[in-house]
DNA sequence: AACTATTTATAAGA
DNA sequence: TTCTTATAAATAGTT
């Protein structure tokens, strides 16, 4: 793309970069928009890394192609755990926010109720990983996946991912990944630094669609109650 | 702070920027720490959005600062369907990692069953803002925030958000905003762009300080596989 | 909050 | 994709 002359009126929808100019707005030209997106994506990643580590902040990036795939990143504390904070925090500031509302007393005990018990139940299911034989498969198949995620926890929660670098030889210690799965291709790569070395890791066919609806419900907004805000929701603590 | 000299020689783990030179690290001076916090949160914020309308990406960024403040920014979608759309994605990805498990159905489906059933009476809640009259101050707050989030939440649900810049007397559309709680602030402003010109929303008391050392765990590893693979994990959909 | 000296990020082009 | 390069953007240290 040759830049258009010299004029450069700048309005908030206009940005520069590198060479010739830019126009915030969807690059249309697929390529381009694919190239943007690796580079682009790269040093996004980079600097959620480096405001985590230089303001010992805790970041949680969750980045989905225009294609669908997946992009994460997330800071050492781990995305679920962050995501969970995040939930809590929004959850507190939404109570917040309505500080007078009273109706439905009942539900809203019986609602607290629940949440201890879910809370209850969570923990259990981290401790015991085991579902029933009656279930269908579909429960079934979720019950795996927490018990996958147990799983994945503890190896977040244990020191740092050491992954080798093939590309040069070297090894080094990255905390973080970047998983990119799709139709075509799956790989973990540094979402930082060596976002140009991407590492293969599975790859499976296979189209997905998001097809049903009713599937972008919520999972039931994970309204994990922890200790964080201990003073407020200690009446939710197991 | 002084450059040290002209050498520069440069690991990963040492970064420049501007004037003078900044290690990977942490920075200690508090000061610094949060100015630092400020500029390059307003960064990313940016580089989040652009990437986001360039590239027709779904991003969610959630940061919380040090001492516990939040930020956060998403996508037109909303960051809850972003979140959700994550941990399908993830859900998926455990299912695929872990096919093989299963054992106690009991508690599992009345797990299931609870979770239902929250679903539900936080339609209702969403529906009817109310609390009761025994809650205690602290809880009122809770709720009243809820109804807040609400409120903003059918914002961002619905076309873009307006946004009047006053300084310049322009108005500009922005699809996002910055919500940050904090002990002694709560406002909205722009991530990006504006963010140099915060807007004072709501200004309450409170403390709040992350003290659970276990919240800070990190992640590490984020093997999220997703349903890209429609093959594999069509049996998930709803 | 501004101001810059510099470095980093990146759009094109190869 | 990956590298190179010309330039714009980001930002550390200052004021």
């Amino acid at each position: 793309m040759q830049s258009e002359g010299d004029t450069w009126e700048g309005p908030v929808v206009r940005i520069k970069m590198g060479r010739g100019r830019v126009q915030l707005k969807r690059i249309e030209n697929k390529i381009n928009r694919q190239v943007t997106f690796s580079k682009r994506r790269a040093g996004l990643f980079k600097k959620a890394h480096e405001i985590s580590v230089l303001c010992d902040a805790e970041v949680a990036l969750v980045v989905f192609s225009h294609k669908g795939k997946l992009f994460e990143y997330s800071t050492d504390s781990c995305m679920e755990k962050i995501l969970e904070r995040y939930e809590r925090y929004s959850y507190a500031e939404r109570q917040l926010i309505a500080p007078e509302s009273d109706v439905n007393t009942n539900w809203s005990m019986e609602y607290n109720r629940l949440k201890a018990k879910i809370e209850l139940l969570e923990r259990n299911q981290r401790t015991n990983l085991c579902t029933t034989p009656s279930m269908s498969s579909k429960e079934r198949r979720r019950r795996y996946k927490n018990k996958t995620a147990c799983f994945l926890n503890r190896s977040r929660r244990g020191k740092r991912f050491l992954w080798h670098n093939k590309s040069n030889g070297t090894s080094r210690t990255m905390a973080k990944i970047c998983l990119a799965a799709a139709p075509q291709q799956h790989q973990i790569q540094h979402p930082y630094m060596l976002s140009h070395q991407p590492s293969p890791f599975l790859n499976m066919g296979g189209l997905y669609q998001e097809e049903d609806p009713m599937a972008m419900r919520r999972n039931d907004l994970d309204l994990s109650l922890e200790p964080v805000y201990n003073c407020n929701l200690g009446c939710f603590a197991a």
